[in-house]
RNA sequence: GCCUCCGUAGCUCAGUGGAUAGAGCGGCCGCCUCCUAAGCGGCAGGUCGCAGGUUCGAUUCCUGCCGGGGGCACCA
């Protein structure tokens, strides 16, 4: 398999997602339409405040949450009437005997405390259908990468092990909040940051090669700080199949002269069991050390088998979800090309290092951390801060301006020190946007990567699939703790959410199956003209849900909230559902009321494959 | 102790200043001679953790408590 490497040179490229879309502005009716609203009720306003000095407030315009409240509403009245010293309704009344007439509205009415609801005429509605069926899958979309370059890295995984649920709700939200933000006018590069370097590398290696000496016939203790998982052993394997028993050593070699491993016992103080898995660490650094005098080149032969076997796990766990990168980065490569040091020297040169008790450290505090932090360990390695640090300096230089990091919740007192050192170098407090995605638990126990028994993201794909999955994870706003239920995931039953929206477009299909089926067609150039006729409460709503998708994407992507997408997609889902247990498609008699609701119904499989495609779901034609 | 995410129906969760606080699941009652019933319609179920404050108006913003998750390394 091919090995990431840093910044700059991509190894291995994902396809971009983006469709070759329509580029263009949203469909303007919903906004026009707002617009007009704004210029009758400024117009009133003129009245009203005849002779007043009262100021003059911003004329808001909301969507009504029901359909029983109009189409659009404003509190207008509300807000004017303490400086007009008028009750609210009254103060509604003078706006509304004020309102010159309109095309387009039917009524105005006046409402609970004093709101100011707009009933529109659906004729104003009607027209979204054609919109959606121009611009096809452009709807809703801009692709015009014009509000500024970001890079979204996330996952980022350790290749110790496989991915876990809770990494897979990262790789979820970062690439649905990748597709939303390349769909809102961003342009996207997306990153994995392969944690290739370090200690946890050494205990990787060190936990194969006692598993690979196993299958050499050599029993030896497994220390407890190793990775004692079943995916050792067949990383073991993988290394026996590929160097033979050349790495091979006595056991007796091994242990020479090497006390055994101190262990905890039952009932041991809190104080004590610190004190002794800190014996216990320094117990793997002896072995790992001895592992490394007994191997020489050896040893390196061993990392790499085992980082390749790890990440490649992990490549195709993300294969399998859908989840792509534009490119991955390798920890160890940014540290062999010297960027690190030249990311340090920047730091010194700006006077923000010093040495203290042996280390390196960095004034963080000075940028609004709470303390200072090691760059450089009295032990001459790196800390995974000061190579994380000099990658975020390298992303800043390959001039991406707008860094997004999405971490697991457990990051959150990190960030400081990154801000701050991104702070120092560039002067701007607002590169870095973190998204910290907050835990999962699972319904059935927790996970841990020692543990050897967790439940990992490639058996919850293989078992309740990626459209599932996907969904699942983001039906939760991702600053909340999601509860994943692995039986509701893993149950193909009707309870799976996924399903209710995509059986509403796979109804649409089948729709259209149905009229082929009889030898009939669908004049889709004809539709304009036959959208007048779309004209009962079913219709209405789900008219108005197509026009506000284009203005719920860019409030999910300004809130960087994939979860908004989802549950507007159940909300269309839902008025598919009811349109078409009230209403028949298919309708023999009336070939111009076919046309009409063929068109409405294709422009909503059109809005909910757009959705879909957001979440990285599929939009199948059956069920 | 400090930082942070939370606390909304029996359960899982939406709702980033507005009206009678919503959905799914679970419970109860209905709907297939008709484009897939993985669907639709209805009923029951709430002191929005507690207490103050700001506001014409607070589940939403502020403060303080109570309760829970996470974080406070020369680990990654």
């Amino acid at each position: 398999m091919p090995r990431p490497t840093r910044g700059g040179r991509p190894v291995q490229s994902a396809p971009r997602l983006a469709p070759a879309a329509i580029a263009g502005p949203p469909p303007p009716y919903r906004v026009a339409m707002k617009t007009h609203l704004q210029d009758l009720l400024s117009s009133a306003l003129d009245q009203v405040l005849a002779g007043s000095d009262a100021v003059r407030p911003a004329i808001g315009l909301d969507a009504t949450r029901d359909a029983k409240f109009g189409d659009f509403q404003t509190n207008l009245a509300l807000q004017l009437a303490k400086p007009l010293g008028k009750p609210p309704r009254a103060v509604a009344e003078l706006i509304v005997a004020a309102l010159p007439a309109s095309a387009h509205v039917t009524r105005a009415e006046i409402a609970g405390p004093g709101f100011i609801n707009f009933f529109l005429k659906q004729a104003a509605f009607q027209n979204i259908v054609a919109d959606v069926l121009a611009q096809g899958e452009g709807f809703g979309r801009d692709d015009s990468g014009t509000k500024g370059r970001i890079m979204v890295e996330f996952v980022s995984a350790n290749p110790t092990g496989p991915m876990h649920v809770g990494h897979g709700r990262g790789a979820a939200y970062g690439d649905s909040i990748a597709k939303l933000l390349a769909a809102t006018g961003w342009t996207v590069w997306r990153e994995y940051y392969v944690n290739d370097a370090g200690r946890q590398v050494d205990i990787l290696a060190i936990s194969v090669w006692l598993r690979y000496l196993d299958l050499c016939g050599e029993r030896l203790p497994f220390p407890k700080r190793g990775y004692p998982a079943d995916y050792i052993k067949h990383t073991a394997q993988t290394l026996k199949d590929r160097v033979g028993e050349s790495l091979k050593r006595d056991a007796s070699a091994v242990l020479v002269d090497l006390a055994d491993e101190p262990q905890v016992p039952d009932g041991a103080s809190d104080a004590d069991k610190d004190r002794i898995k800190l014996q216990q660490e320094a117990y793997a650094d002896t072995l790992i050390a001895r592992a490394r005098e007994l191997l020489g080149d050896g040893w390196e032969t061993i990392k790499q088998t085992a980082l390749d076997d790890q990440l490649g796990v992990i490549r195709k766990t993300l294969a399998d979800f859908n989840v792509g990168f534009d490119q991955w980065s390798s920890e160890a490569a940014l540290v062999k090309s010297g960027f690190v040091q030249t990311a340090l020297q920047r730091l010194a040169d700006k006077g923000l290092t010093y040495e203290k008790d042996g280390a390196l450290w960095m004034r963080t505090e000075a940028f609004g951390d709470e303390k200072d932090r090691v760059l450089v360990k009295a032990d001459g390695a790196a800390t995974y801060f000061c190579n994380d640090l000099a990658y975020h300096v390298d992303k800043l230089d390959r001039n991406w301006p707008v860094l997004m990091d999405v971490w697991g919740a457990d990051h959150h007192g990190y960030i400081a020190r990154v801000r701050a050192a991104i702070e120092a170098l560039t002067e701007r407090k607002d590169a870095l946007n973190v998204q910290l995605i907050q835990f999962v638990t699972l319904s059935s126990g927790r996970m841990g990567k020692r543990s050897g028994n967790f439940v990992t993201l490639q058996d919850l794909i293989d078992e309740a699939g990626t459209d599932a999955t996907r969904f699942f994870y983001l039906t939760r706003s991702h600053d909340q703790h999601l509860e994943f239920d692995i039986d509701l995931a893993r149950s193909q039953s009707n309870d799976n959410p996924v399903f209710y929206v995509q059986y509403a477009h796979a109804r649409i299909c089948r729709v259209f199956e149905q009229l082929a089926e009889k030898g009939g067609r669908w004049d889709a150039a004809a539709a304009a003209g036959a959208l007048h006729r779309l004209d009962n409460e079913h219709e209405k709503a789900l008219l108005t849900l197509l026009g506000r998708y284009p203005e719920m994407l860019q409030r999910a992507a300004g809130a960087y909230t994939p979860h908004s997408v989802v549950f507007y997609l159940k909300d269309l889902a839902e008025a598919l559902h009811s349109y078409y247990n009230v209403h028949r498609f298919l309708v023999d008699d009336d070939a111009e009321l076919q046309t009409a609701r063929l068109a409405l119904i294709a422009a909503t499989a059109q809005v909910l494959r757009n959705g879909l495609g957001i979440l990285g779901v599929s939009a199948p034609e059956k069920m």
